[in-house]
DNA sequence: TCCTGTGAAATGCTTCACAGCG
DNA sequence: CGCTGTGAAGCATTTCACAGGA
């Protein structure tokens, strides 16, 4: 359910910048693939505000999924792990314009830190949790080697993050309080295979 | 359903390493924060080989996973967009290591083609037709900006290739045949986010 | 006794269908 | 009219519960 917040969201910035005031349901849905029915069901989720005979208007819609999701305030991360996928996603453009401050980069790797990423400098892992207090981190991005990654998470949690964002490939085991969303890049592969597989097989 | 067999042949691979040759429903389920039922009724869809009493032999178990995913067979892939992000997907060794063998990098910045990810050379967008005929090509991975997507795609999609795991924020719209994975970075933090609030909220 | 395989119940999610408003 | 909001129906997925095998 969430995750259609946020494909919400893209669609509608892209209206913004096209200028369109309002738009319907069936409209929305059609871009995204979805029912207008499915539409409609989500919005009156968020206690909705559509006009009848016009449909919703894509501002006030725009502010109300973000206040939602929770991306009206901005929040404190800091990024563990400067390996070719830390690198990246350090940079990536997509975090800073959506209201995500990144405030740190670490790795254990003395040789990394000391160097930076872009203007970001690179720091040990023993000073994370000085920065974590200091800033108010509440999110941390682990972007490490499997076998570290556990060990990273809970680090992370004793500094006192609140969620966690992890790229390597197991399962991290927290406490309740701690929210983990995991993104698994060989996963996603072996999703597409089957996907691509059923396709083929469906004449 | 698929997603969690993905996760299932995680687990099964580092209870491998453990050398432990059989596991019970439940023991997976826990692991992975599943019931023992939900774990059953996935491994009957793949009419199972469950021995009442014992559990599932760990490597026959995973065999059969792979060859439902597809990831018995390995699998040729293009990466086009030589970004922050592209540069990270062809180093990742997640994708070598589970059949996905990278048989080109490209992008249209003729200032990236010809310099090189390690030891694989960047090529130039016009001739990925070519090598995508070449190698027999049936995935291709998207790492390039957001306004550039669409136009990738229908080229990926021109010269043959059928499967699309797609880094960039927008909904690609692609024939029948095509499969389409995507992977929103920022609409999983605003996930994170979403659930922080909530876990927070909850008292 | 431990564990699988599976109908049946329960739950959750999506689509349908339509009353009602601008 | 076009479009929303929503009960009710229709599906899909998850959990329960238990018979039966090693």
């Amino acid at each position: 359910v969430v995750r259609r917040l946020s494909l919400y969201l893209r669609q509608l910035d892209a209206l913004r910048v096209l200028g369109k005031p309002t738009i319907s349901s069936r409209e929305l849905g059609d871009s995204l693939r979805l029912t207008d029915a499915q539409v409609r069901k989500d919005f009156a989720y968020l206690s909705a505000l559509g006009v009848a005979g016009r449909g919703y208007p894509v501002e006030e819609l725009a502010t109300r999924i973000r206040s939602t999701l929770g991306t009206d305030r901005s929040w404190n991360v800091v990024l563990v792990g400067a390996g070719n996928l830390g690198r990246a996603l350090a940079a990536y453009q997509g975090f800073a314009s959506k209201g995500f401050l990144l405030r740190g980069v670490f790795d254990v790797d003395a040789a990394k830190a000391g160097s930076s990423i872009g203007d970001i400098p690179i720091a040990l892992m023993s000073t994370l949790p000085e920065v974590v207090k200091r800033e108010s981190v509440q999110l941390g991005v682990i972007a490490v080697p499997p076998t570290s990654a556990q060990d990273v998470a809970d680090q992370l949690i004793d500094a006192g993050v609140v969620g966690l964002l992890n790229f390597s490939p197991v399962q991290l085991s927290v406490p309740q309080r701690v929210s983990v969303v995991s993104v698994d890049l060989a996963a996603q592969m072996e999703q597409l295979v089957f996907q691509v597989s059923a396709n083929a097989a469906r004449k």
